[in-house]
DNA sequence: GAGATAGCATACCGTTCGGTATCTTCAAGG
DNA sequence: CCTTGAAGATACCGAACGGTATGCTATCTC
């Protein structure tokens, strides 16, 4: 055992990388073994094949996010806290993954390239769809939280509100990658999620407060 | 000339219809070839790079999309007429487009592909943008006139409520891709528009009425 | 200490990639 | 009719692709 784990480890943190900077199809296999230093050898000793190792950097990049969400999630903050950490998740989450690199947002590499894997890809797709319905599970969380301590105007279906914020989140951030510009998705992201979250006038946040700092240092 | 603008044609067509079925790094040049039944060097005579090609397809399908959205954009119709013939634009647009293959949403792979390119495919991002911006033009115009019609609550931003409307379904349009399911679509899309558009009650439609019904024969 | 086995490296497989060089064919202009 | 040049066909290029076969080596078990 030449450490095993840390072999795997560099192989699916380089992936999730490669990944994150362009998208699965092109991305070799020899490119993800040249820059986490191991052999086309130790690669294919870990994964079967290029999918499987797809798979596993999707599991184990939630593994990730699923921290990051934890902690904004606690309940320790009330929804709207919550909300506002997502939000500021979101942004801080473009800068740490675009860090050295020429780009300036990323979006959800896992969510996009499931989105256009062709038919015979139905790993990927699966992959993908996996990822969705954990954020998804998440995201209806917030918005019952937010209708529960009744912050939201009218009635809404919370699963619908919840697939609403999640296609607009998604859409923004593949737009802010076209244009290269964190600007661009700071522009629209609160004020898009607060329009399609539809706040009683009341609870309208205006500025950019920032109710907790530290909620994304563990990415 | 053995009808050249026919062969240029042919390409385009197959190039844009093998180009929403997966992505523009996963489809080679010689499956586009084979498809439209030309042989590369008549590929190579009319295209220099296979970048080129991508961009000459983008502009290719704007000018198909731009005959249905001034059809659909008529001053003819009221701005929320507009806005009812344009969300069945878009659903008619993936049935057209996913005819025959079993995939029920496509998206734009213009948008997705330009979204996902590398820092090296500046040529992809610069079509998408352009594509991008031609969108948005016709989207403004549409927020606009539903803002001049006094249908929209509030004093809204046109331009950037605009952008929500474009994030939005180009982010669902994905997820239903994702879960190849046109009903997906179908069950958020009008929803999270005017969610979006967050209308005046008086003017909130709850139906599926079709205002016309051969706006997107032209596809 | 003698297997046994996990971890990994090297070399190489056949295929496909985007792209090119060369040739034929055919229609138009003189 | 004959030249000319665009349109297209064929063959091919080197590189890269995903994946495999094989062998070495370090570590664990007994």
């Amino acid at each position: 055992m030449r450490n095993a784990a840390e072999t795997r480890q560099k192989l699916l943190e380089t992936a999730i990388g490669l990944i994150w900077q362009s998208n699965y199809s092109s991305v070799g296999v020899n490119e993800i073994c040249k820059q986490a230093g191991v052999t086309k050898g130790a690669f294919y000793h870990h994964f079967e094949t290029k999918a499987d190792l797809f798979i596993a950097a999707s599991r184990h990049y939630w593994d990730r996010m699923k921290q990051d969400l934890d902690a904004i999630y606690s309940p320790s903050f009330t929804p709207l806290e919550q909300l506002e950490n997502l939000i500021q998740l979101i942004i801080e989450k473009q800068i740490n993954e675009c860090s050295s690199k020429d780009m300036e947002v990323a979006g959800c590499p896992f969510f996009t390239s499931g989105g256009q894997a062709g038919i015979d890809e139905e790993k990927i797709c699966q992959a993908a769809r996996e990822m969705e319905d954990h954020m998804q599970r998440y995201s209806v969380a917030l918005v019952r939280g937010l209708k529960a301590d009744g912050v939201l105007r009218g009635d809404p279906d919370v699963d619908q509100v919840a697939r609403f914020l999640h296609h607009f989140v998604q859409g923004l951030l593949i737009y802010g990658r076209l244009m290269n510009s964190l600007d661009a998705v700071r522009a629209d992201l609160r004020e898009g999620i607060y329009r399609l979250l539809d706040l009683k006038d009341a609870y309208r946040s205006e500025g950019s407060e920032q109710p907790v700092s530290s909620a994304a240092d563990a990415a």
